[in-house]
DNA sequence: CAAAAGCGTAACCCATAGGTTACGGATTAC
DNA sequence: GTAATCCGTAACCTATGGGTTACGCTTTTG
């Protein structure tokens, strides 16, 4: 019901660099833990762990197909700590539109994904990579 | 430049259950430390810690009145956050209204505070107030 | 001007988060 | 069917975060 409990999950988990950058490279393709952990310098059980809040929070599925795992965005979780940000910078209307996005984006989002937010984030990505 | 530096800060002052609600106080009105710190359980060194926290990432700001310090939000650093969360649950056209936010509603911000956005976000404080 | 109020900081303690290596259980390949 | 691949978990270590008490500085009060 409240969102107390989920914020509480989904900000713990955004907390970490190396979480945020796993979002980052799940936005454009689904991925086996195995080619995420490729992209770190930590160990691949460290990543693994990563992976396990990201599932326990919601913001990412997984997926098993045959001996890998392919993991996921899961859209809606990353709409609740929106709205609970909203409260505290949000223009008339904000909420509507965000109450809109909840139940629309899921379904929409892999073809909105390239368009729009691709470009205009790109130089977030290299940020991203820079943060150790 | 870049989001990823003020990103990580904020994330991670938004991560801690006291420092959220401390935020979500300030939401209504500018609060001294000592009035804040007695809305706790935990000592008043505590939460003077957490003020920190939260004055190093940005999300608020601190003004000394006679022996007092205030402290209020600076709504500016919660639209980078949610500029950066949009990328992953971003309809079209999303990113233009956040961009006409980040300008307007700074000076617009405490009257509204009161209307839509007040009643929808009273059963969450509750939740927050549950956090321990 | 002494005393009290308001806050921040320092020093310390303990729990937890994040890293590593070692291991085991599936699934595919030979 | 044996070997190799993919990946999670366990056990362990260290750093950090959040808590406490003790202390000191500045501003108001009597």
């Amino acid at each position: 019901m409240g969102y107390a409990f989920a914020v509480d999950e989904v900000a713990g988990a955004i907390a970490d660099p190396v979480r945020r950058r796993i979002l980052v490279m799940l936005r454009e393709e689904r991925l086996p833990a195995g080619e995420i952990a490729e992209r770190f310098a930590i160990s691949r059980p460290a990543v693994s762990r990563h992976l396990r809040v990201l599932r326990e929070s919601g913001l990412v599925a997984d997926e098993l197909v045959g001996r890998r795992r392919f993991y996921l965005l899961r859209a809606e979780r990353f709409a609740e700590l929106a709205g609970w940000l909203a409260q505290f910078a949000a223009p008339a209307g904000w909420e509507r539109r965000l109450d809109a996005l909840e139940t629309e984006v899921y379904r929409t989002r892999r073809g909105r994904a390239r368009d729009a937010v691709a470009e205009r984030q790109a130089k977030n990505d290299e940020n991203q990579e820079n943060i150790a």
